[in-house]
DNA sequence: ACCTGAACACCGTTCAAGT
DNA sequence: ACCTGAACACCGTTCAAGT
């Protein structure tokens, strides 16, 4: 006689962000999703495979969430313009949740196949600006890869505190745009 | 009256970060430590404040060992040629052992005087590269940060298995760079 | 001064038992 | 079909006791 569910894939993986965008990822236990869930934690193995397959389930969809907003966000008529808004609404992105962009490209968990197409899916907004640019085909790749290391790597930075000596922080990155920006114009 | 040490702060860093150069952070428990360091856990407390005191104490070493690296193979006259050859190393430092790079910038733990210390001198190198290079005064801290955030943004994806679509990641790297450079050139 | 065993609270995970 | 309590191995950490 089946018992009738308490909570659902959806919810967990709800409760699990909540609990990584709020305090990182040490924070997604068992333990306090399962209590959120109003369940105990044996039984979220009736939906997850272990806290990893959980873990994953947060980065795909904060995936999503970043290539609607990319897309969602992005303006402007010529090319440079509507990369350059794109670029900034993905480091408003990073600085809103600190927590939820740490999750997303942590680890090496890209050899995993569902995570590896969230990745391209996220990445597909920058692309497909690029071609649109009309950037020479053999050169969009490098450029995009040129554009996505410095807007990770700068974010990732930034809300680590890493930047220290002062200065102005937006200079920076409009100085960084604005040179990568300049293959476009 | 006194037991005598069987081990010391030295060697247990070196231990720390043996485990982490070989399987990442999480394979530096203080049950591993201790057992290298031939004593139990609880003495490790004799040494260190906690676990997170060990750990910080690798990533110091490693910006360490960062900075010198980069110091010592920094090659050529040309003030772009000078940096290049010091981008390739630090491409080369994190692609030689992934886990101790990404031991390095992890967290926010840039709060910590002692590893904001560490962080500015690593990044002095490139710094002095900079200034000497003849930049402007002001150009100098947005420039240097543009570079940080593309070297580390891009080690970090190509560690990770990010750069997924195929095509040539020494050209991504090169057009990265030489797209940076051309501000020195 | 340094090391130890015992203990504690927590963690992810397994599993037989309940409905 | 889903949920549960009990159990297990592990984790970091504390502390009184040893030398």
């Amino acid at each position: 006689m089946p018992t009738p569910a308490k909570t659902s894939r959806t919810d967990i993986v709800a409760i699990a962000r909540a609990l990584v965008e709020a305090s990182g990822p040490d924070a997604l236990t068992l333990g306090a999703v399962a209590e959120r869930a109003g369940i105990r934690p044996p039984s979220l193995y009736k939906h997850f495979a272990d806290r990893a397959a959980i873990l994953k389930a947060v980065e795909i969809g904060v995936l999503h969430d970043l290539e609607q907003v990319l897309r969602r966000e992005t303006r402007g008529t010529a090319a440079a313009d509507r990369v350059a808004s794109m670029a900034a609404a993905y480091r408003r992105f990073a600085r809103a949740a600190p927590h939820r962009y740490r999750a997303i490209y942590s680890g090496n968990a890209f050899n995993d196949p569902e995570i590896r197409e969230a990745c391209l899916f996220s990445a597909q907004p920058l692309f497909d600006e690029l071609q649109r640019a009309g950037i020479a085909e053999a050169r969009t790749l490098p450029l995009s890869r040129t554009m996505v290391a410095f807007l990770h790597g700068f974010v990732l930075m930034e809300i680590g505190n890493a930047f220290q000596l002062g200065g102005d922080i937006e200079e920076a990155f409009a100085t960084g745009l604005e040179i990568i920006l300049r293959e476009l114009r």
